[in-house]
DNA sequence: AACACGGGGCT
DNA sequence: AGCCCAGTGTT
């Protein structure tokens, strides 16, 4: 008899995930209703041309609105169009990039470009199974531009929406798992509507940022209060779990500081891997004797010891220590891993694409010169 | 499934 | 001091 009940138990549980036609319709009108009358002026909504559709969601990636805000505006300016951007040199488009993080992104937007130039004719390809294909375009921002550029009816599944609609569905599972997105993407293709898919998809992005916040969501300001699993459960049940991060390892290493009429030497990154193509001031791991050799190998001479001036730079993953040494070059050799060392004039540092990191260091570097 | 990949703002 | 953001690509 138990068994009987936990087996009826079981099966409610599991499908009151689904989401059901009737439940889909009223929730698809009232989150568009009310993204009529919420949403925000931001720079990317006032077209919808597809490559500023497109380079929007490959800025916003793991990155916030007002952070791409000003990027935005200034990239747009410097490439207007595809085939802008396509004929650019790569150095130019980090420049723009520089300061943004996730520097493969912006090689792999120029690549696009070029791609979209040269395959499909400077137009862009209008289904999520071509934009796919795309460097840098996955299976969130390929549902994202086709249904905003296009009004494909397809989902676009982001850090957002798998929150909201976790809540939306009751869904106990971690955000994390695959169970999860197995379910808020069941949950999506459900939901989404044939009209103005696009507008129903940045509308949940936008409930998610605005009133669905992860900490605090604002229940009562919300279209979806009336229907919403997580708030019968309490949202504290659902769509929760603790991330537990591995303990991020720090990395010591030294900048040789090389200054000579004027110019600061700056090293090339290799492509690939962290900071990819930016330059900085040359960099090696400590310990100081090590980095002292490295240093010697490429002709460059520390004078001193290393600090006190230092900086430190978090990242997600590890957290970098700086320790700034003076040193002299004056016939740099090359220095692995770094593709070329060359001098810059200071005046010319602002034309040059760096990294935050490499900022601070050149700007800890001279701020008393 | 886990990890590398930036930077910043909020709690 | 964590958390996590309009994620993608690699291993």
């Amino acid at each position: 008899m138990s068994g009987t009940h936990s087996r009826v138990r079981e099966r409610v549980d599991r499908d009151d995930t689904v989401v059901s036609p009737s439940r889909a319709k009223a929730a698809q009108k009232a989150i568009v209703a009310w993204f009529d009358r919420a949403r925000r002026d931001l720079p990317w909504r006032r077209t919808k041309d597809p490559y500023a559709v497109w380079v929007s969601e490959i800025m916003l990636q793991q990155t916030r609105v007002e952070t791409v805000i000003p990027y935005f505006e200034r990239f747009m300016g410097r490439f207007p169009d595809v085939e802008e951007l396509a004929r650019a040199d790569i150095a130019d488009v980090l420049l723009a990039w520089s300061g943004l993080g996730y520097y493969r992104r912006a090689r792999g937007l120029h690549a696009a470009a070029r791609e979209v130039v040269s395959r499909y004719g400077a137009k862009f390809p209008r289904t999520t199974d071509e934009l796919r294909t795309l460097p840098g375009v996955g299976e969130y921002t390929a549902g994202a531009v086709a249904s905003i550029a296009f009004g494909e009816r397809a989902p676009a599944i982001d850090g957002n929406v798998m929150r909201v609609v976790g809540r939306y569905i009751g869904l106990r599972a971690d955000v994390g798992s695959t169970e999860a997105k197995r379910a808020v993407r069941a949950a999506c293709e459900a939901l989404v509507p044939p009209v103005r898919p696009g507008d129903f998809n940045e509308a949940l992005m936008e409930l998610g940022a605005t009133v669905c916040s992860p900490t605090s969501p604002d229940c009562p300001s919300c279209p979806w209060r009336r229907s919403c699993r997580g708030v019968e459960l309490g949202l504290d049940a659902v769509a929760g779990g603790p991330k537990k991060r591995a303990a991020v390892p720090r990395v010591k290493l030294i900048a040789a500081i090389v200054e000579r009429e004027g110019a600061v030497l700056l090293a090339r990154r290799p492509l690939d891997g962290l900071f990819g193509g930016l330059g900085e001031p040359p960099l090696a791991e400590g310990p100081l004797p090590r980095a002292r050799t490295t240093f010697a190998r490429a002709g460059i001479e520390l004078h001193g010891k290393p600090g006190p001036r230092s900086v430190e730079h978090v990242l997600t993953h590890k957290v970098l220590e700086v320790k700034l040494a003076t040193a002299r070059a004056d016939a740099p050799q090359s220095l692995a891993p770094y593709t070329d060392l060359a001098y810059v004039p200071r005046s010319q540092l602002q034309a040059t694409p760096m990294s935050t990191l490499a900022r601070r260091l050149v700007r800890v570097s001279f701020a008393d010169a």
